[in-house]
RNA sequence: GGGCGGUUAGCUCAGUGGGAGAGCACUUCCCUGACACGGAAGGGGUCAUUGGUUCAAUCCCAAUACCGCCCA
């Protein structure tokens, strides 16, 4: 068999994700006979590409489902595609508007289908990717949020809540985003600070022409016109006298407005008083509701000024930072504005849109979010719902605990429709059909008359249901019976808000159970600067370029090994791909080694006669058995990078480095084949999961059972026998040979020329001609030690000049001593022999005497060289 | 304002109550019969600052400084 000299992943990658997906093995049925391990995809949106954030996330995930297939468990990785309606939208309100259309003329209807068509074309393109990538979730399950299933699932739910008295239609203050034309809700809003202006504006007094009034401060003057009060605080001795007073809006003064007094005013803010604008402010919501003031609107959905509810004068119909800077004109040549002040404050924009979000009254429908919130803050407290890392808890419950109800309804076409109608007097009629609304209406309102209401819901009202909906709820199915609750979810902390808490709610709401145990917080992927990949800074890395130039099983080497379990950002660096590509070549070109031994590879995995092995074979027996329980210790806890550092350090530090070298020595040639098949074919299981092609091209190409890696058991360390003494003793081999390489560095050598080494009579052959090996040395034969093995390899001496050696002899001595002495000092502290632990103690004691052992060797060597101890 | 992270080699980061490690970068040597996407040998750190606990602190505790994130 010929294989490349370099390993080249796109000649192997796509060829095998094919014979995966044909071979069925990504798929699995519910199985009650095997522990399930079972997750949930969060569903990338349907518009969306695969990301960097892929690369943290959904490696995560496919590695675990991977490694709990390989331990027999009921394991399924459960896909699927989120409509993500404002996103969704608003690529399409821009694309017709490519064609000079707008949504309106194309007809709700005509929209809708278009949506489709897109969501057909772009959820395909990021499955694609993932294959790319080498993820396997359970394909032929994958959802669509938008499916019949899931969309009754989201009706029956809506209605069952509304029956339950937690939907409620009503008047209160939104977040409006103009650009998406449509309400967010409070998660969907983000605060960023920004420089602004203070400005400070005099309201005069109605009661007197004298020209006094009071000042206010403001960052938004165009709310101006929606005033209905100036608040200042109770306690403020400057405003006491003026509390009941009255003051004309500036600048139209057409309007006169009293000033109250509330707790809420921040006496050191501005000037100490505040104008209150009720249907533009959340604070002045509260103000206006405390004092029963009316709420009358200035901005309308356009984000324009409006004269519905309140005179607006000239203002009308401008948009609201136009407004802005044409009343801060007008105030200013009125002489009503006093001061101008930089000011720089955090102001709300849309996670969706970028756009300002206007706070605006409007009639919505909301879910009551207290009752829900309480079983799912109570099944964190009491361990049912954990978080990895644990601290992300903290950030679950206060989000819980200072819930505010939910705005569910959008101002958009794509998403599931609302199941209300109303009938011609305005009454809403809740049913998961039109049939049955119409039979409703009949028989409670008398009415056959309705018009459904435009709107559509929030698209994480749908995503919250994914743990359920996914597995067929509400429909009885053996999946539901079988998989829900799942084992855990795996997400970013950016939507532990807006996701993870609304599917605890919701699961726990409807089943009664906690939809997973565990949720895994992933960390976010950033630039090396710890900046924000974003398209407009010009630091986004796209996966599919970092596959084409190192491969998939690079990408996610790269990406995994920069994960750390309690960290919250990953600041990628491409070149831990690179890096990643040349291990991928290492396993390769160790394999094309395995396939050219002359003598060939065993047809079977076993292993020779314990009494046969050669002291390298003990030791990388040992060294694998470590390494499979390390692993797997780490991945149970979730802690990818150093698990896949755990397998790299193994592959590539202690297999390839020493066990390949040490079998290229005649001495050794026994039991190679078989050794280097099993411990190789084990290695390759162990790294299955985290670089899935690669492990599969090598595993065929070795002796295995089976017809994939995919579906091979996970390494049993029970039945890798160790022999922990000749491991220790292989160690001191190691140490011997980096200390000889040492000398030799020292004396300029060549590598062509040998190094002689004296080794003692009673070291065998085969260990006398590896350590020879790995510093191409020759061996000259020399009295018995009469020590046992690892002291007599300790002892090993080369034959240089006496320059070199006594040199290396001095550097010796001097660490030697200082450990000795720094022991000795230690060791005749009675405060530390007294109180340390007995095992530190003795460990301590026992380093003392191998580092005076060992001195007393380098001091008798450098003795027979003439120099005094 | 409340909460949470981080500060270890030039860079990105591991790590442990008993005198600190990796990769990249750097220096030197080597295309040794798997691999130059490789091998070998090196240089480089008062483990942010200050106090405390302890026989012993880079590690635990407290405060400070700086960087970042979340919520209001």
């Amino acid at each position: 068999m010929h294989l490349a000299k370099q390993y080249d992943p796109k000649a192997v990658e796509p060829r095998l994700y094919a014979f995966w997906e044909r071979g069925g093995y990504f798929h699995e049925e519910p199985d009650p006979a095997r522990p399930p391990f079972i997750i949930c995809m969060p569903p990338p949106n349907v518009t969306g590409r695969a990301h960097l954030g892929h690369g943290s996330t959904f490696t995560s995930m496919d590695v675990l489902t991977r490694y709990r297939r390989m331990l027999g468990d009921n394991a399924d990785w459960l896909p699927g595609l989120d409509h993500a309606a404002i996103a969704t939208e608003a690529l399409l309100v821009k694309d017709i508007a490519g064609e000079g259309l707008t949504r309106d003329d194309l007809g709700r209807e005509a929209f809708v289908q278009r949506a489709w068509e897109w969501s057909r074309k772009y959820g395909g393109e990021i499955d694609a990717q993932f294959r790319v990538l080498g993820f396997g979730p359970d394909w032929q399950r994958g959802r669509f949020t938008m499916d019949d299933g899931l969309s009754k699932a989201v009706r029956k739910v809506f209605v069952q809540l509304y029956r339950e008295g937690l939907i409620y239609r009503g008047k209160r203050l939104i977040n409006w985003d103009p650009k998406g034309r449509t309400t967010v809700s409070d998660a969907e809003v983000e605060h960023v600070e920004r420089d602004a202006t203070l400005w400070h504006v005099t309201y005069p007094f109605a009661d007197s022409s004298d020209g006094s009034g009071i000042t206010i401060a403001s960052t938004r003057p165009e709310t101006i016109l929606a005033d209905v009060a100036i608040a200042v605080h109770p306690d403020d001795e400057r405003f006491a006298s003026y509390i009941g007073r009255r003051v004309l809006v500036p600048p139209l003064l057409e309007r006169s407005i009293p000033i109250v007094a509330d707790e809420v005013v921040d006496r050191t803010f501005g000037t100490g008083a505040v104008k209150v604008t009720p249907a533009h402010d959340a604070v002045d919501y509260e103000i206006g509701v405390r004092h029963g003031l009316p709420m009358p609107s200035a901005i309308d959905m356009d984000a324009r000024i409006t004269g519905a509810d309140v005179g607006v004068g000239p203002y009308a119909g401008l948009d609201r930072f136009d407004a802005r800077r044409q009343i801060v004109d007008d105030l200013r040549a009125a002489k009503l504005l006093v001061k101008e002040e930089p000011y720089r404050h955090a102001i709300a924009l849309s996670e969706r849109t970028g756009d300002v979000i206007e706070p605006l009254l409007s009639l919505q429908w909301f879910v009551t979010m207290t009752p829900l919130a309480q079983p799912a803050l109570q099944a964190y407290r009491d361990g049912r719902l954990a978080f990895v890392p644990e601290r992300y808890g903290r950030t679950y419950e206060q989000w819980l605990e200072n819930i505010r109800d939910w705005n569910v309804s959008r101002q958009l076409w794509w998403g599931h429709r609302l199941p209300v109608w109303y009938t011609p007097d305005g009454t809403p009629v809740v049913a998961e059909s039109e049939p049955e609304a119409l039979e409703i209406a009949y028989s409670e309102h008398g009415t056959r008359e309705l018009t459904q209401d435009p709107d559509t819901l929030d698209t994480w009202f749908s995503s919250g249901l994914w743990p359920l909906s996914i597995l067929g709820w509400p429909e009885k199915t053996p999946e539901l019976d079988c998989w829900y609750p799942s084992q855990v979810m795996i997400t970013g902390w950016e939507i532990i808000f807006l996701w993870v808490a609304r599917m605890v709610m919701l699961g726990m709401h409807l089943t009664g159970k906690v939809p997973f145990p565990k949720v895994f917080i992933t960390p976010l992927v950033f630039d090396a600067q710890g900046r924000k990949m974003s398209k407009s800074l010009g630091n986004a890395i796209d996966p599919m370029s970092l596959v084409e130039k190192y491969g998939a099983d690079a990408f996610r080497l790269g990406i995994l090994r920069q994960m750390r379990l309690e960290g919250q950002e990953i600041r990628f660096q491409e070149s831990r791909c690179e890096e990643a590509r040349n291990f991928n070549n290492k396993v390769w070109n160790a394999t094309r080694y395995m396939l050219s031994l002359p003598e060939g590879l065993p047809a079977a995995l076993t292993l020779p006669a314990a009494s046969a092995m050669t002291l390298a074979d003990r030791w990388i027996l040992v060294r694998l058995r470590d390494t499979i329980v390390q692993t797997a210790k780490q991945l149970d806890g979730f802690d990818l990078g150093n698990a896949t550092e755990t397998v790299w350090r193994f592959v590539w530090y202690e297999f390839c480095d020493w066990y390949v070298e040490a079998t290229k020595v005649p001495h050794n040639h026994a039991t190679r084949a078989a050794i280097l098949s099993f411990v190789w074919n084990n290695a390759m299981r162990l790294l299955h999961p985290i670089a899935p092609f690669i492990t599969e091209e090598v595993w065929q190409a070795l002796p295995h059972d089976g017809h994939t890696i995919m579906t091979a058991t996970w390494p049993d360390p029970l039945e890798i026998p160790v022999d922990r003494e000749a491991a220790s003793a292989f160690e001191s081999l190691q140490r011997s040979a980096d200390r000889l390489r040492n000398v030799r560095a020292e004396m300029g050598l060549q590598s062509k020329q040998p190094l002689t080494l004296d080794v003692p009579r009673d070291v065998p052959d085969e260990v006398a001609s590896t350590l020879a090996h790995f510093v191409a040395g020759s061996i000259e034969r020399v009295g018995a030690d009469g020590g046992s093995l690892e002291e007599a390899l300790a002892g090993i001496r080369a034959r240089a000049p006496h320059g070199v050696l006594l040199e290396r002899y001095r550097k010796d001595v001097l660490r030697l001593r200082n450990e000795v002495e720094r022991l000795e000092r230690k060791l005749e502290n009675a405060a530390f022999v007294a109180k340390a632990a007995p095992d530190v103690v003795a460990k301590e004691r026992e380093k003392l005497g191998n580092y005076r052992s060992e001195l007393t060797r380098v001091c008798a060597a450098r003795a027979a060289l003439g120099e005094p101890a």
